[in-house]
DNA sequence: GGCGGCATGTAAACAGTTACATGATTCC
DNA sequence: GGAATCATGTAACTGTTTACATGCCGCC
């Protein structure tokens, strides 16, 4: 657990970056998975640089900025690939709100529920959206830059992809449940 | 926010209930889709008696086993329909360990990778016969009592229903996605 | 007599969320 | 001049998790 951690030490391996690059670059990327604010990535930066996980300065043109650079140590280099080798046995407590919304919606009038389930389409088909525009070959060139594509483009590539596949097959997966769901409910005698 | 409350205000919409009983139908309905502790259980019945929405008294055949039964009260029942109203307009931001692994996963070796897909992959499939085996009507004569046959049987059965059609297609999809992702992983050269 | 299940709690730690707060730059 | 974006942080809260803790009952 403390996934952020990770996900910090996991992007600063390919190179130094600041708070609000791994802000953007998480919202654009494993944020899909695993979701961080930035107030909880820059208390997290300052946290793993006290751990001596990684080192920061200030750098830019103009120093008053403040940009913080955040550097992987090689202390943090060697706790993520302990993280690494630690196999996940376990599968995860799902969360899902809608889920128990509609596990005690028996009394609800049945048009609400329709209406919510309706909505709930809506925001998955734009989600859907959203995955299918998603270009992790972009990605990695923009936070690998041109000397980048021979060192990780190839084996990372992949795996970027392959969290993309399952984001695009989670949500189609939604929608074929919720388009039978809202369908059954239709079908129903009140 | 706050499931937790909600989850145990729609039980004990039911019927009065103890914490333990509470505790063993979420583990077999809610809990798929909305994990919860006994400690967490237990501290928010008493949270939710300070606020007026439940009340409680010790009752069995020997009051000193102390089995606290709870019962949710007007202003309990009115706050679970004022919830009910708030139609949920967010996706929840997802969780999902194996896929940060996943993400960071291009310098690992290729071997403990596959492995890690491999045990999810076991675990899903298990995870699938549980949900397999699950039935609801089963678990509503259970918590409603022969004389709730022909109150809530009906609608909430359907609703039931759904959520666990949700797992099961959930399960699925997962595993169609592990045995891409692995048959993938197999094919690459090193 | 011991083990597993029943049954109920408390306390502490922690991750994640929300709210508050500030200041520079860039574009219209 | 004002709005949007860049950029960084602190403080407080709260839900969740882990660990600690106790005692009865029924069965082998």
């Amino acid at each position: 657990d403390f996934m952020l951690k990770h996900i910090l030490l996991g992007f600063l391996r390919y190179q130094p970056l600041t708070g609000y690059d791994l802000k953007l670059l998480i919202d654009n990327s494993t944020g899909h998975f695993w979701h961080a604010y930035h107030s909880q990535i820059y208390t997290t930066l300052r946290k793993l640089e006290g751990e001596g996980l990684v080192t920061s300065t200030l750098e830019g043109p103009d120093e008053r900025l403040g940009r913080r650079v955040y550097t992987l140590t090689a202390a943090g280099d060697a706790e993520l690939q302990q993280w690494q080798r630690n196999t996940l046995t376990e599968l995860p407590q799902g969360k899902e709100e809608l889920l128990v919304r509609l596990f005690f919606a028996g009394s609800r009038p049945r048009a609400d529920v329709l209406a919510e389930l309706r909505l709930q389409r809506q925001k998955r088909a734009q989600q859907l959206e959203i995955y299918k525009a998603i270009d992790p070959l972009k990605l990695l060139r923009e936070i690998g830059g041109p000397e980048a594509e021979s060192r990780w483009l190839n084996s990372e590539s992949h795996y970027w992809l392959f969290t993309l596949k399952y984001g695009v097959a989670f949500q189609k997966m939604y929608l074929a449940w919720l388009d039978e769901t809202i369908a059954s409910l239709e079908g129903m005698a009140d």
